[in-house]
RNA sequence: GCGCCCGUAGCUCAGUUGGAUAGAGCACCUGGCUUCGAACCAGGUGGUCGGCGGUUCGAAUCCGUCCGGGCGCGCCA
């Protein structure tokens, strides 16, 4: 609709080319709108306010000039000067309605394109460390991230989701010593608890499993725990003076756990450890409806061979150095504020090391464009991602990174307390249990991800009209409850006649919904190349707006075959509309509430 | 100090990538059910778009600067 009626203007504009136009426009400059405003028709075009200066002319009158010029259309009422010099089109009746045959034919497809042409495309999201549950944060993570797949597809993206399991490094040393002295202190061992261990209660949990699965062949005794290791930080030290203090405990106890207990012993308490986090993290996302094609595990990565692999190509290519007996890589040449560290003086990789290695690996598997949905905290991250690729040779816009603010919950006005010391967080389970999936799903999109987001759980869990979730569901199931009451009369909705009378929704109410209904595939081409899913919640919005208006208005079940089969027919595009959009979003649509 | 994000109605936020008189929801006021679901609708009140400069036909949007808020700046992950 949009490119035919560029079109029309382009012919009208090469007619003028000689007499009013001198120089040849471009294509791609003339760009039709839709209008905020139905007084200004349905599309408004602002080519000759553009070309008014290089013409030499008013720009009202070079707007004049191309609507006398506009060729014939049957898309096209007519077309008027308006404002500044603006043009101003008024789609035909016809062409308007024609977006509901569009939305019989293609059915749950309506709204979708080809406009990706196919393009793979890798989005990894959530990629929650797995040593704890999700909370709210990744909550709102796992809602975009699996909404901008779905968008991404609709628009003819060849999709792979993927969650980077971080199964490797330190803090799942740091899970297995706090799921051992747990088990410890269970055992009736007297033993402080490592300031910087994991203390929320699941830690509890896998500490009882543990006992089930190995009696007391792991406990020791706390004499020879604690024998020779330095002083922990003491609770609500200083971040100062304790940081380091806590962590030299730490590290020093995970090294004393293995001699206590053996390497083997150790690497079973961690899988198991690491086996419990993680289901519990997929059974969270499955039963949320986030699924990923592929879960990648550093550890299974750096086994493979991947990580070493990389950092010779980095090394044959003389893109790192050693220096104070730390690998560096030269990120500074490529764009990083500074050099970062590939592998420091004691051996072990830094998380950017493997992290690397991974994207590396998704460019070798075909994907050219990488999608990373991150914290906003991680955003000093992203130059020292890019300037890794680009030192192995990939062009750094192909990693894209959608960037979330935080989430502030609020229980009636009272700001939820956060704390993640004590594990004292709401968990995406505790949330998706209280207010139910379809709030949290539309909450999390409602706002713009690069905006901070206030979760009012309260206002989520009311079944009152200021829910907005009810709102968009309402109106898809006031639809299906016409149809019943169709029925009960005995009366059948009969869509040949529907469509060879569509001319009777001919007011503004209809106007508005019909609209809005054939915005709906440029909306979706919009919200997902600009990774905007909240763009689609508030068209729902509006669509149901338009829709209730119009129900408030009118009367669908109405005596005249021709009047109330076409009524119907723009009753049920509509339900389509919302079925289709709710099911990108992830949320259900139901037939009665 | 440097970097990223943000500042729009009393509150929470949109704003079609520079367009026309800046829009919604909540809150507040008025009105609408013997008629397809009132979980709805119609109308009203409410704005120096953080401040000041600049760019141009035109700025909430782009540039500069200042003010205010969030986050980051490890051989942590």
């Amino acid at each position: 609709m949009k490119t035919e009626l560029e079109d029309l203007l382009a012919r009208a504009l090469e007619s003028l080319q000689g007499t009013l136009l001198h120089t040849p426009v471009e294509r791609s400059a003339i760009v039709v709108e839709r209008t905020r405003d139905a007084q200004h028709g349905d599309f408004a075009c602002n080519i000759a306010l553009r070309l008014a200066k290089s013409a030499g002319r008013k720009p009202t009158e070079l707007a004049a000039a191309i609507v006398a010029a506009l060729p014939r259309s049957p898309l096209l009422a007519r077309a008027e000067v308006a404002g500044a010099g603006f043009i101003n089109l008024y789609l035909a009746g016809d062409a308007q309605r024609d977006a509901l045959p569009r939305v019989f034919e293609q059915g749950e497809r309506y709204g979708t394109s080809q406009a990706g042409a196919g393009a793979r495309v890798l989005v990894e999201f959530v990629s929650a460390n797995p040593t704890g549950p999700l909370h709210v944060g990744h909550g709102r993570q796992a809602t975009y991230g699996a909404t901008l797949a779905k968008l991404l597809q609709a628009t003819g993206h060849d999709v792979h989701r993927e969650y980077y399991i971080n199964d490797a490094g330190r803090q799942v040393d740091i899970l297995t010593v706090s799921v051992w002295v747990r088990y410890l202190q269970a055992g009736g061992i007297g033993l402080p608890f490592p300031v910087n261990g994991y203390r929320a209660g699941y830690v509890q949990g896998i500490a009882t499993r543990l006992a089930v699965a190995c009696g007391a062949a792991l406990q020791r005794p706390a004499a020879a725990v604690l024998a020779g290791l330095p002083p922990d930080a003491s609770e609500g030290e200083a971040e100062a003076t304790a940081g380091k203090k806590k962590e030299l405990y730490i590290d020093a106890l995970i090294a004393r756990m293995r001699e206590l207990v053996g390497a083997a012993a150790y690497e079973e308490v961690l899988e198991l450890a690491l086996a419990a986090m993680l289901a519990d993290i997929r059974e969270d996302l499955a039963a949320y409806g986030v699924e990923f094609e592929q879960w990648t595990s550093e550890r299974a990565l750096a086994r493979s061979g991947a990580v070493d692999c990389m950092l010779g190509r980095l090394a044959a290519q003389q893109q790192t150095y050693t220096q104070e007996g730390a690998l560096w890589l030269r990120s500074s040449a490529f764009g990083d504020t500074e050099d970062r560290v590939l592998v420091r003086a004691n051996g072990q990789q830094t998380y950017f090391a493997p992290d690397l290695a991974y994207h590396l690996d998704k460019r070798a598997r075909g994907y050219a464009r990488l999608i990373d949905v991150w914290g906003a905290d991680h955003h000093g991250y992203i130059a020292r991602m890019r300037a890794g690729l680009v030192a192995l040779g990939a062009p750094g816009d192909c990693l894209e990174v959608c960037l979330m603010q935080f989430v502030s919950l609020y229980r009636g006005g009272e700001k939820v307390p956060m704390g993640k010391r004590d594990g004292q967080f709401v968990t995406l389970r505790q949330l998706r249990e209280e207010v139910g999936n379809d709030a949290c799903r539309l909450f999390f999109l409602m706002r713009s991800h690069e905006q901070h987001l206030d979760f009012d759980l309260e206002l989520a869990k009311s079944r009152s009209n200021d829910n907005p979730v009810y709102y968009l569901q309402y109106a898809h199931a006031r639809v299906a409850s016409v149809m019943k009451q169709l029925a009960a009369r005995g009366l059948q909705y009969d869509a040949a006649v529907a469509l060879a009378n569509l001319g009777a929704l001919d007011g503004a109410h209809e106007a508005a919904v019909l609209t809005a209904i054939s915005r709906y595939p440029e909306l979706i081409a919009q919200a997902a190349a600009s990774r905007a899913p909240h763009l689609l919640v508030h068209f729902l919005r509006d669509l149901a707006q338009a829709f209730h208006t119009w129900y408030n208005a009118a009367q669908f079940i109405v005596e005249d075959d021709a009047i109330r089969n076409a009524r119907l027919a723009l009753a049920l595009a509509t339900q389509q509309v919302l079925r289709n959009g709710l099911g990108l979003l992830g949320a259900s649509a139901p037939e009665t509430m």
